[in-house]
This record gives structure tokens, C-alpha cells and sequence, in this order.
DNA sequence: CGAATAGTGTCTCTTAGACAATATTTA
DNA sequence: TAAATATTGTCTAAGAGACACTATTCG
């Protein structure tokens, strides 16, 4: 008989555990989420009959009153010797939200968030590779903004999310095409009022 | 207390199984190794005290005769209903090699690799996607040539990979930065001898 | 008006892509 | 010599990046 035919409960299992990063931006940088009080990410097992986006919801949603957030999966992290207490994987996520819907966790850039449990720091690490490389392309992936952005507020999320400074001039045109100009401006700031754009 | 604290005994647990996609490419096409007779990605479950990674090697030593392989991660499969044995994980790996290294897979050209047991067909989508993105910067990133090659072989490979013809000059002034002369040619063949590279 | 921000013109440099020409081999 | 392949020259178009200039608002 082919192995993968055989029973299953011939086989000793593991816990599964999802460990999420949330990650918002606020000002000029990119924050991560933690759990109040403590140096990890928010995560749980998996319990019988949930997915895995349906436990990150849940833990998200029973340890920072976070709801409607859409996971994304990064990476199993599988080392034999990572929990303590046991046989435990690990399956990262990622979850961006506006700098508004944080709930209870504890915000720290993410250039700060080191000396973490387990090995959260290395999922931090692939939590802001992977939102970099969802902004490279596309304005505003993640809706970190409403749904009407001035090239203003597009290029301070961009920077923080990138890390780095961005010419107005350049940055202006990479994004015009992608970008939904909705005639309106936004006046009382000074200084010329900017259009105002949706995404396309 | 904290659920992440509690004893891990406290929670039924998931199978984990790995599914792998084996890459290569032969003549102008990408391959992926199926077992034998049946429509198939080479899986096992997850044992205790192996990573998942170590299932992927048993599990391609044992089906496939293939050693000394470098699985890497592609995504977890977690749907409630895609095994119907019951609560099984899939991790989805792929590895990529060398066309004469391909032990007792059935070779299928991933473009015809459809129709396959469980969610196999998305991971061969996934595979392909991934080697695809690894060859776009890098001249042979998973050693798919020998430590020689000519700048033939090589965009070969790019076109079987990328499922495209590409231009030979522009191929070549695009390769030639990443790769290293070794003053070598290869004769033998009609036509002009090509210069012999090695990766940088 | 002056400060601040938005937006445009324009120049340079690099690169992709294409086509053509030259170079060197085998049969 | 003819066919085949390698390699280089060159032109064009597009895009990134930088700098300077103009436009429009608030206080």
C-alpha cells in the first residue's frame, strides 16, 4: 500500500500554531503589532475544523479586538528545537491595516522588533519583505489609505513601507497611471491643494 | 493563562502532510515529475522529529530514487475538504533538477500537468510560477546546466522556463554581467565555437 | 507678500528590443 | 563554398532619475 493511502492515524502528530504579523503605517515608518506586554507576535493553535486564515482571525480577534482582516501566508517554520514545550510548526502570516484599526497591540517599527519569541524576528523580517514587494508595483494594495488619496498621502506610505525617501517628481508619474483622478481636490491644508484619486 | 501557554495536549491535531513539485526542463519544455501511474505530485506525512524539508527528501528518496535535493517552500493547503481521509495539511514544496537526475518520476510538461489527485494542480501552477521568478534575474539559479555552459544553453532553459522565445543578443548582453568567461570554447558543433561560462 | 505644497518641462543616462553585419566553425 | 551558429555594432523607443521652473493656496 502506498504510504499517502494509509491511514492516518498511524502517524504521530504535530500542534499547528499561527504566528501573525500586523503590520500598519504610521507617520514615516512601518509598525508591527505585538501582544500587550509581551516580545512576540499574536498567534494560536489550530483548532479541528478551522482554517488557517480562520485562526489567525481568531486570534487576532481574541487578542486585539481586530476584525475583518484578510491573512496572507508567508512560511512554515518547522526547526525541531523552536518551542519548548513540544512538536510545534509554525505557519507565519501576514495582516495589513490602516493606522487606525490596531486594537490592543503594541506598535513598534519594525527595525525595532528584535529579540522576539521563537522566531518571530525572522517573521517580522518576511512580513516587510513581503509588503515591499506588494508596494513596488501597485499604489495601494493593502488599502493602508481610503479610498481618496492625494500622491501626497501615497507617497508617505510608500516611503515608510520602503524605508527610504522618494522623489516627488518621479513617484508622481510612476503611480499617475495607476490612479484614478475623481476631479475633486483637497482643499484647507496649505500650499496648492492636491487632486484627489481612487485606485484603478 | 495565556492559550499559546496552555499544554499542548489540550488540542486535537492536524496531519501534515508535503507534496512536492519536481522541476526540470528537457528539450524546450518545463517537465514536473509525477509517481509513476498515477496523476500525482511524490508526497508523504510529515513523521516526528523529521522538518519538512527531511519529509520531502524521504519521501522523493523513496518514490523517486532522487538524493541530495533542496526543497523549498511553497505554500500550506489547508482546505477542510481536500483530503478525504480526514484533517490533512499539505505543505507544497518544489525542487528543481538537472534533466538527467529525474529517478523514476514520470516526466509531464507542467502545461499538461492537469487534472491531478487533490489540490496538485495548483501547486504545479504555483511551482512553475516560482521557478519562473527565480530564472528572471539570475542566469541558472538551481543548477539546472553543468558548472559550464554556453550562453545557448543557458537561454535555452530561459525558454523553456519562461514558455517564450527570447532574443539571443538581448539575452546574451542581459546574462553577460552575471556570468564569469573561463577564456574556454566549446567546439565540436557546426558553427562558430561558443565561449564557456561559469555562473558568478 | 512669503512659505509651503502641487504639478510640469526638460535633460541625461540607462536599458530593452530589434535589425543588420561580421566572425568562425563544420560538412 | 554553404550552412549554421556566435558575436558585435548600431539605432530607436521607453523609462528612471534629477533639477529647475511654474502654479496655487494659506496665513
Amino acid at each position: 500500500m502506498d504510504p499517502i493511502d494509509r491511514p492516518l492515524t498511524d502517524y504521530p502528530r504535530p500542534s499547528v500554531a499561527v504566528d501573525t504579523a500586523v503590520l500598519t503605517v504610521r507617520g514615516a515608518e512601518l509598525y508591527v503589532g505585538l501582544v500587550p506586554g509581551r516580545p512576540r507576535l499574536p498567534g494560536a493553535f489550530l483548532h479541528e475544523g478551522e482554517t488557517l486564515a480562520g485562526a489567525v482571525r481568531r486570534s487576532l480577534a481574541q487578542k486585539a479586538g481586530l476584525e475583518g482582516v484578510a491573512p496572507a501566508q508567508l512560511h512554515v517554520f518547522d526547526a525541531l528545537d523552536r518551542d519548548s514545550r513540544g512538536w510545534v510548526l509554525s505557519v507565519a502570516h501576514v495582516v495589513v491595516v490602516p493606522a487606525e484599526s490596531t486594537g490592543a497591540l503594541e506598535l513598534v517599527p519594525t527595525s525595532a522588533a528584535t529579540g522576539l519569541d521563537f522566531d518571530h524576528d525572522a517573521i517580522v523580517e518576511q512580513a516587510a519583505r513581503w509588503i515591499r514587494d506588494r508596494y513596488v508595483d501597485h499604489p495601494d494594495p493593502e488599502h493602508l489609505l481610503g479610498p481618496e488619496l492625494t500622491l501626497r498621502d501615497l507617497r508617505r506610505v510608500h516611503e515608510a513601507v520602503h524605508g527610504a525617501a522618494l522623489q516627488p517628481d518621479t513617484f508622481r508619474r510612476a503611480m499617475l497611471p495607476r490612479l484614478e483622478p475623481t476631479g475633486q481636490r483637497r482643499r484647507g491644508d496649505v500650499g496648492k491643494p492636491a487632486q484627489l484619486f481612487r485606485r484603478r
